[in-house]
DNA sequence: CGGGGAAATGTTTACGTCAACATCTCGCGT
DNA sequence: ACGCGAGATGTTGACGTAAACATTTCCCCG
């Protein structure tokens, strides 16, 4: 019937409004429009009004890849991270997101299957078209040591971990303070020793961890048992466990998780040995659940949201202002709760 | 030295190479590089070579905002989830994240800080200006009964939930089957009836959890107790388990999900009643960390894998086929561990 | 009452890609 | 030898936006 649009059923219309069509409708030139959609302030009130009833009528959404295309910005962030069954990397992608939104950019997650250099590659690669102004890494990094992947030029990154890596600003919970945290309350229990179920050697955490459980042991003059390695799960926790709930000598426990952590507990009702009246059990993350563990769990509380958000911060600015920013570490809090008390006499 | 380019040091370069420059590069023109970068085998081997070698030198990476304006298509999936905070949200949301990712899609991230109308709303919003192709909505659906948000038109929109709005194709986990399974367990055992601690009213989930729990209930003559109402975490779990524990009437409990089971039995062993002997409990979910509950859970086990792929399948095949999928329930598998076992005679 | 200038608005163009179409180069059959 | 067609490659233009620059309007001040 009319004429001018070359109107179409709505259930069969075909492309969405552009810039153009709500100047038309609106009865101004495109440069308004587009001006009044990034919110400058140059525009008549009444053409505003105008504009913006014109974009509602039809149903307007600026098209991001025109934008982008246009601005060479994409309002986006990248997050690398291997699949998402940790649970701290969950609270910080959590944080993440939330930051990222904040600050007005969307979140493009990019997994990781497996965390080896040849998967890491592939995400790389993925990485390359995908489109965001910057990454944040939340992987082991010691993968992107060994890796001779190379970034894709001139994208910033930040890395989310304990990295000996110097190419990139890395955002961490102060891991060493943590470990020293636990393994002191340990000791001033009255503990002569601390065991120690470490994570994965290949995790940068995991090692600070370690090495700190060690130092505080030292400075205390206590000898320092064989650490056990984990693999981070509450199955490697159980097992491990099993084999320190044999040992008469072990009262006191600090596991690298508290998934570990749990596996211990299970191991040392299993074996029948009282926590804590036998054996002291520490964990390291506080996550929502540890509170609840019987006993509930003295544990090293994360701020993952702090870390979330320190790292969209390093990013952005360095997206944003060009400039890189320092590494940064996020302090600690030890949770005393019912898994610890001083060894039995 | 070469004159052509217009030398910049790479440290200084401004501009990202673009096709052009390629073209430029490997001597051809910038549609045989568009062709050798999709993939197309229109191209003579030697030619594809060289330009091949021509995008390797100037690390030249296809611009996706060009190609999206130019194709509208972004190749990207949103998923628009409350804070990750959920362990099932989570799980599906590792589970799209790769399915969406093998499929050759990017995946953008919408969080929903506060589950009100209004902050749904602004999710949509940011929907609107974000480059997705369709969009997987891990949401309490009675929000969107609710609500008049009115969904960006013409995005293709899969739900991951039980949902009675019929807009939309939804996936879903067969609570009915998996709540039928617990239930039915514990009266098989010889328990006069279950108890049950359900999830928030505004979950769909939680409501045919309860549904399926008192239908079962009555099928076999046996007399529904009131139910009591959590809102999945473990605190609330652990309140009312406290509550539970404090009648003497309680020998089963089934809990709408683990955490809130953990909560039971922390608070069965603060009260002095032993689970499995006084009381039995079975969750929901079979979170990874279940297995190491004390005792380890009774459980529904949810395939969450299975949820994750099924919905990226119905919305891709929404947006490249045009066909909408009909709903898909996920079967349930209970897995029988030791938090449950006969009423003490 | 005229001129200067700020504010509002319009016009032109380029961003990088890919579809459509145009052209070119061969090999092969008759 | 010639022409035809298939495959390889080139040329042109448009996607929707925003920056840069151009134009118009109108108010204020001397």
């Amino acid at each position: 019937m009319t004429t001018t649009t070359g109107q179409v059923p709505a259930t069969a219309r075909r492309r969405a409004p552009s810039m153009a069509d709500v100047a038309r409708e609106a009865n101004v030139s495109g440069q308004t429009v587009s001006r009044v959609s990034n919110g400058r302030d140059n525009v008549d009130a009444a053409t505003r009004d105008r504009v913006l009833a014109a974009m509602a009528k039809l149903g307007y959404r600026p098209n991001s890849a025109a934008r982008a295309l246009r601005t060479g910005r994409f309002r986006s962030i990248g997050v690398i991270m291997f699949t998402l069954s940790s649970f701290g990397n969950m609270r910080t992608l959590d944080a993440i997101t939330t930051a990222a939104t904040d600050a007005g950019y969307s979140l493009t997650l990019i997994p990781v299957p497996h965390p080896t250099k040849g998967e890491l590659s592939v995400a790389f690669d993925r990485l390359a078209d995908a489109a965001v102004d910057g990454v944040i890494l939340i992987i082991e990094a010691h993968l992107l040591d060994e890796s001779d992947v190379e970034l894709p030029g001139g994208l910033p990154v930040v890395i989310v971990d304990s990295s000996g890596d110097e190419r990139f600003p890395a955002i961490d919970t102060d891991q060493a303070h943590g470990a020293r945290l636990a393994v002191q309350h340990l000791l001033d229990l009255g503990h002569e020793t601390v065991w120690h179920i470490a994570g994965p050697g290949r995790s940068y955490s995991a090692t600070r961890r370690r090495e700190a459980w060690a130092a505080t042991l030292a400075e205390h003059g206590a000898e320092a048992p064989p650490a056990l390695e984990g693999d981070w799960s509450t199955e490697s926790g159980y097992e491990l466990g099993l084999e320190l709930a044999a040992n008469p000598a072990v009262t006191a426990v600090f596991a690298a998780n508290d998934q570990m952590a749990l596996g211990v507990l299970r191991a040392m009702h299993e074996s029948g040995r009282a926590v804590p009246g036998d054996v002291s059990v520490v964990g390291f993350d506080d996550m929502s659940e540890s509170s609840s563990f019987w006993p509930p769990l003295t544990t090293v509380h994360q701020f993952f949201g702090e870390v979330g958000r320190r790292s969209v911060e390093a990013l952005l600015h360095e997206v944003e202002v060009g400039e890189r920013r320092d590494d940064s570490l996020v302090d600690v809090e030890l949770v005393v709760r019912q898994s610890t008390a001083p060894p039995r006499a």
